[in-house]
DNA sequence: TTTATAAAGGATATTTTTGTCTTTTATTAA
DNA sequence: TTAATAAAAGACAAAAATATCCTTTATAAA
């Protein structure tokens, strides 16, 4: 559904947005391993995010990244899909038919763009907070014991 | 959401089901022109589809590629996809959270698997049959001029 | 039987995606 | 100010997907 590196970015922003909420700001080695990725590669990607602003970051010792409550609350997860994957997603026929579009749809089209768009409305629908809020009990999402 | 060989390998089917109800048996050079894919490339493609039992073929001078119709209306269109793509589409977190399952799902787990389904279910009710049965007038998907 | 044709198959090339390594820049604390 | 730390950035490497080329095999017609 996703390129690895936009899993790999959700995971992250997912991972950094909980650790902020417990006063914690993890560094690359850290957010990479809780979220099972490549470090270096990890580190590509949170520089996506944060020159797009969805993750803030700071060096040097006792660095590392945070995204504060407001963004995580105002930030959708299409924004992140968005980042890292751009909007391809979104458009096309999914057969890729050149001579298919809304005016002259397939007869598959309609459906898969119904498809796309609860996708799309999903995402666009979803904070980064509201993936994270409903964690109760003992289960939670990329939480590295420490 | 699908490959490109995956888009090729389908339109090439919807193409090679148009003719074959035509009574024509196209070749690799008409299919890839018509399906606007690399030759060489499609052929890969067909060869897959054939091995699997999709496409049929026949060698030497007259020779080329055809669907019989009883095979249109039985093959749904997830057949070219497995064939093509796997099944790496129907399975697992959308995130790729590890610790995201049936069980113990993510709180976008049960949407994402929703919207999966859907994908797959069209794709399952769906036979090459369908796709081109429908068409009427002077709109037509796939068609060499000739 | 020979020739021409077209798919099958194998090897190779290119591009994109994924992943790694090294240097630079910013920040903190001693 | 210096040393240590960690992100940013650039260059490079590996793997996978996409694409091409060349040889072999099967078939049909002359």
């Amino acid at each position: 559904m996703f390129s690895k590196s936009c899993e790999y970015g959700m995971r992250a922003v997912i991972y950094i947005a909980k650790e902020t909420a417990l006063g914690f700001k993890p560094g690359v080695k850290e957010i990479s391993k809780a979220t099972n990725s490549p470090e270096a590669f990890m580190s590509k990607i949170l520089q996506k995010l944060t020159r797009a602003g969805v993750t803030s970051s700071i060096k040097g010792p006792y660095g590392g990244f945070y995204i504060d409550s407001a963004t995580t609350k105002a930030v959708p997860l299409s924004r992140i899909v968005e980042i890292i994957d751009g909007d391809a997603i979104y458009m096309g026929c999914g057969l890729g038919l050149r001579e298919c579009n809304a005016e002259k749809p397939c007869p598959l089209h309609d459906k898969f763009v119904d498809i796309r768009n609860s996708l799309k409305n999903m995402l666009e629908t979803t904070s980064i907070h509201d993936l994270i809020k409903s964690e109760t009990g003992d289960y939670k999402i990329l939480q590295l014991k420490r």
